[in-house]
DNA sequence: TCTGAAACAATGTGATCACAAGAAGAGAGC
DNA sequence: GCTCTCTTCTTGTGATCACATTGTTTCAGA
């Protein structure tokens, strides 16, 4: 749909020649999707940290009018995934070491929670066994992405390990939280990789998987923050992109 | 400003005659106003649980346009104070047992964290004994607030005592969490007192101020936590106002 | 060449309108 | 009386416009 056309609503012409991932499903609303969309660069690090986004200039670039957007944008703020600056601009939030650290330390405490919920949820459906399945088959396919050197589908599939363990839960209340964190250490990760290369991070995923056939509740949760702490914490500090560092990297 | 009048931005009439607090600061945009009015009546419960919010409605009792409370309320749904139905209707959340419970551990998890972070802030900067009289004295008022019998001052006290404590962190990626909780049990906490009747639960706040002027993590992390458990887990399970019950309340 | 102000452009915020989907109500048929 | 359908009203979503504010550029004066 092109901003000249003033209409609205669920026109059923539009969709077809926006940047919105054509022909998929319609259903949802243009905000939802532009949401998404801009969630997924973020995530994989197309929006580089200092970058200002402006309304208009995405409305243009994603061929929808300002209103999606703009909704859009507010409801990343709001998560954390962009900041609102005092001059009432958006702009993709600078790393420091300090949030670094707390992000760190926040998913710990969640993700040990809801690790610990998950199995209790999936042992009361008589489930473990099919989880833990599931989760050994994500791990072998992330150890053939570093086999094969795929970096993206390393992070896709480490991503994939931890969301279906706690999509066992389905706890409503902690689990978008975590989502928040991920959205908020996702940019980081991929300028990571930029300024370092690529590094592949041992991981305690075999271990959390162990835990869980053991219906070890105590085990899993202190795999799982080991993975974190792993995945967090061996980047090496002096090194990572942080504020000023990032600044260098943006042209 | 009233809505008739074609005119946006920081016009110099408004507010004097909006719903929204006249006379107060105006540096902030409408919709911020917005925000933070709803949020209020949202903690106060004010807002039933399956009560069903209208933009237009809200804009007209607020006396302002439909933009400011559509961007209010969408800020409100992603911070899980309001809940989107597939119908795209906002309405106020009902309470489950669950989502209580999740609530509960979160709260538990994250407010352990903040704690002892709280901790480690305020001895790094040599004010802990300073940020311990401060607790002290809001812990004071409270016990007054209970001689006095005042409900709304004894639920005040202890928000002001959390927060205080976590404020010494100025976590930026923690405190907003832990906001995002408060925000949807608070309602509940209301509901439950016009169910229940008025009920002052035994606080560990006199231990967690021993345990901060100590300078021992555990213990005030111990402290935080068995002050969130007596707070929403003392409550009989079977009496409170879930679901089915909420909207037996409501008119 | 540097500084400062004025003109210009870009941007966020709020208001208003149009439209489609859903909810509610009325009325006919059984 | 009950159910189904058609109509009417309500509501959320998207588009577009107006305005104030913030950034940026230009250009004159030293």
């Amino acid at each position: 749909m092109t901003p000249d056309q003033p209409h609205a609503g669920g026109s059923p012409e539009n969709g077809s020649q926006t940047g919105l991932e054509a022909g998929e499903e319609e259903k949802t609303t243009l905000q939802e999707r532009v949401y998404r969309r801009l969630r997924e660069e973020i995530m994989t690090g197309r929006f580089k940290p200092g970058r200002s986004v402006t309304i208009r200039g995405l409305a243009d670039e994603l061929e929808v009018s300002m209103m999606p957007v703009r909704e859009a944008l507010r409801r990343l703020v709001t998560e954390r995934a962009l900041t609102l600056k005092p001059n009432r601009r958006v702009e993709v939030p600078a790393m420091t070491p300090e949030t670094f650290e707390e992000l760190a330390e926040s998913r710990v405490a969640l993700e040990r929670l809801a690790a610990a919920r998950a199995l209790a949820a999936a042992e009361a459906r008589g489930e473990t066994d099919a989880l833990a399945d599931r989760l050994e088959a994500i791990d072998l396919e992330q150890d053939r992405a570093i086999e094969t050197g795929d970096w993206e589908a390393y992070l896709q599939k480490n991503l994939e390990f931890h969301f279906t363990l706690y999509g066992a839960a389905d706890s409503r209340v902690t689990t978008p939280m975590i989502e928040s964190l991920w959205l908020q250490i996702g940019p980081f990760l991929y300028l990571t990789r930029e300024s370092l290369g690529v590094t592949y991070n041992e991981d305690r995923h075999k271990e959390a998987v162990a835990a869980l056939r053991a219906r070890d509740a105590d085990a899993l949760a202190a795999a799982i923050e080991q993975d974190v702490r792993d995945g967090m914490g061996s980047l090496p500090r002096d090194r990572l992109p942080f504020q000023s560092a990032a600044r260098r990297l943006d042209p």
